[in-house]
DNA sequence: GCCCAGGTCGCCT
DNA sequence: AGGCGACATGGG
């Protein structure tokens, strides 16, 4: 069943912008139409003008995932502090947030270090089609991210071969975790920011970056501000010029998480993808 | 072959 | 606390 829904002409949305940016994984764009799992649905989405049009999941759902409700224009102008972050804001407005499956997300977040976007695809759609249910979808078979208690009996080589490398025993164990502890993520949900994110970090293969990308977007912690290498990079050059050109050190990321919070304020997370987002090279739909 | 990518760990001072 | 190499994989 085919279900529209008219975006107000006050609240931006730009789908592509929003599932190109690299926050979540499991999208991918077939001609006109964006084709994704969220949550045990597969889901088929456009957008022409300010008319979304989909199957696969209810109204209420798409709203919620995409977070329509959100009064976008606000929260941008309370990010909008400088010339540098104004531009990236005036090239990708309609980008917003999603909201993600937690424990898709601390899995994705694991498979995404020292590695590039295409090869995180990869190795959560392996996961998927071999570990996932089988979802009966709009564009044939689909696969759901597969459950924690799916994924803990896998053995090493089991998760070897979804292209995991190194990262195969920090899955696996988080896998056990989240399968032992079925209420982890609203326990999480419950925690303030700061302890919310040593809690995360208790996990191995969880260090400040990925934590940060699974509070921001699995948890919705707006003052998330994650620091990859794009990141810092931007930063420093705009904002923190002693430290362009080195490495980023622990303390160099708390540096720059704290600025950030205090700079761009509640919405830091929203700052960071919009400069994410922004970045020079390689905004390109993958 | 090389360097880089939505980093983190373990071990060393 | 802070420095440093290792780490699997794939793209350019």
């Amino acid at each position: 069943m085919t279900t529209t829904i008219d975006l107000l002409p006050d609240q931006p949305f730009d789908l592509d912008l929003t599932l190109s940016c690299g926050q979540a994984f499991r999208w991918e764009k077939v001609g006109r139409w964006w084709q994704g799992v969220v949550d045990g649905r597969a889901i088929r989405i456009r957008q022409d003008a300010n008319r979304l049009t989909f199957f696969g999941a209810d109204t209420e759902f798409i709203r919620d995932y995409f977070r329509l409700d959100q009064d976008l224009p606000s929260i941008l102008s309370s990010i909008d502090r400088d010339p540098a972050i104004s531009a990236a804001i005036e090239e990708c407005r309609g980008l917003r947030l999603v909201t993600q499956p937690p424990w898709e997300c601390l899995a994705s977040y694991i498979c995404a270090t020292n590695t590039n976007i295409p090869a995180v695809k990869r190795r959560v759609a392996l996961m998927a089609e071999r570990y996932g249910e089988p979802i009966d979808g709009p564009f044939g078979t689909a696969y759901a991210f597969p459950e924690p208690d799916a994924l803990a009996p896998c053995t090493r080589a089991d998760l070897w071969e979804c292209k995991l490398g190194y990262r195969t025993d920090y899955l696996r164990e988080a896998a056990c975790f989240a399968s032992k502890n079925p209420n982890w993520a609203e326990r999480v949900a419950a925690l303030p920011f700061e302890e919310a994110r040593q809690a995360l970090m208790h996990l191995r293969g969880v260090g400040p970056k990925a934590a940060d990308c699974v509070l921001l977007f699995g948890f919705g912690f707006y003052e998330a501000f994650p620091v990859d290498v794009w990141i810092h990079r931007i930063v420093a050059e705009t904002y923190l010029p002693d430290l362009a050109g080195r490495k980023c050190t622990p303390a160099d990321y708390d540096r720059i998480r704290r600025f950030a919070q205090g700079y761009f304020g509640e919405y830091a997370g929203y700052a960071q993808e919009y400069l994410y987002c922004a970045r020079g090279p390689a905004r390109r739909v993958q």
